[in-house]
DNA sequence: TCATTATGACCGACTAGTCGGTCATTTATA
DNA sequence: TATAAATGACCGACTAGTCGGTCATAATGA
């Protein structure tokens, strides 16, 4: 049998196989002898890997991740006009997160271990970050558009980009629930309605 | 020693303290006998008010929505404007998941229980339910605001009900997560700047 | 080139402990 | 005493993590 020379090529394998399994059964379900036959290794050389349980869990939510990054990225195209860029940050958001659906659930474990004793500062402090600095990049977006003319002053820039990402991130979680509706139809009506008002009095200033 | 006669008493008695024990160490991480120690019964007593571990979790569930619904009828005062109405609602619903926080983890556990395979259809179900009647009840508020010509025809009740209520249920989380900013001012001026809007552009209609 | 040695990837049986759930027994009440 | 409630010892199933050992390959050197 050929051996494996590329550690880190295995190492991919293994999170992608670990995913599948987390995203199926859940952190507590999934035994390290079900990742490591899903992955097609022993468990001992799971450890060879990845020093826990834990461990890899950790690596399976960083790798999901940068791979929600990634297809973002790629979605996001060019845009002259500063309110077409919001809009796009927020499809592409929302479109690399249904790129990824089946792997979803991660992010639920994420929360939950979030909330244990024993791995809470480590992955509450990651999903902080993660969260930061979404909210920092929407945030520069209303900053240059406010620069462009294109939104009005006088808007409080943190609450309006966190209010945001939180609407954002939670469409992708019903969607996970419920298919019967359309989120990216929803989340562009949505902005539609955030840059003209909703309401009928006059808008100040 | 004194009978327990009140048998509802006591399940509520052994549901706050599960609730604490879900809340504190996550569902997996808690024994059984860690609830009935912390109910001050013991462990085959704990069986005969709930079927199974997964039961009792889902009793948690239930009584936590209740708690968190009584908490925010209790802060929604009467208004006359229509818009008022549904800032009072938004502030509610905030003001309620605040007075309940150390509870919030239970909400995470939750979303991981729909996560996985065996206990999916139950929890998922009741958690598509949950948001579905609030968002039912905030689009009837955004509706009754159109009917009084507050609010604007044209949009997307719906889509921007769901958007919020999915925000307003983010911003619970994230303060869960990090203490550092005011949900109420955040969903405040969020909710001034989605009626008035942020665009300069004039609005249509 | 070929024999020797070193490396470390790989394996899976094993340890040590946990925990959900049961049930025969005990305790308390009417 | 009869009945209902409460108990906790016990069981069986399960699993995170360990460790001694194997062997294919790489490195070394003559």
């Amino acid at each position: 049998m050929a051996r494996i020379v590329d550690r880190d090529a295995k190492r991919q394998k293994i999170l992608e196989a670990a995913s599948a399994c987390f995203a199926k059964e859940g952190y507590d379900a999934t035994s390290m002898e079900a990742v490591a036959s899903a992955a097609g290794i022993s468990k001992g050389s799971l450890y060879d890997y990845f020093k826990n349980k834990e461990d890899l869990f950790f690596g399976v939510f960083e790798w999901f991740q940068q791979l929600v990054m990634v297809s973002a990225m790629a979605r996001m195209g060019e845009h002259q006009d500063a309110r077409a860029r919001i809009m796009a940050f927020a499809d592409a958001a929302i479109g690399a997160l249904l790129d990824h659906l089946e792997l979803y659930p991660v992010s639920l474990e994420v929360w939950a271990a979030a909330a244990k004793p024993g791995t809470r500062p480590r992955f509450s402090g990651a999903m902080k970050n993660l969260y930061a600095s979404y909210r920092a990049e929407l945030a520069g977006l209303i900053q240059d558009a406010q620069a462009e003319g294109a939104i009005r002053d006088g808007i409080d820039v943190e609450a309006t980009a966190g209010m945001l990402i939180g609407a954002v991130d939670n469409l992708a979680l019903h969607y996970w629930l419920d298919r019967s509706f359309d989120p990216q139809a929803w989340c562009r009506s949505f902005l539609g309605s955030l840059f003209d008002g909703i309401g009928t009095e006059t808008r100040k200033a």
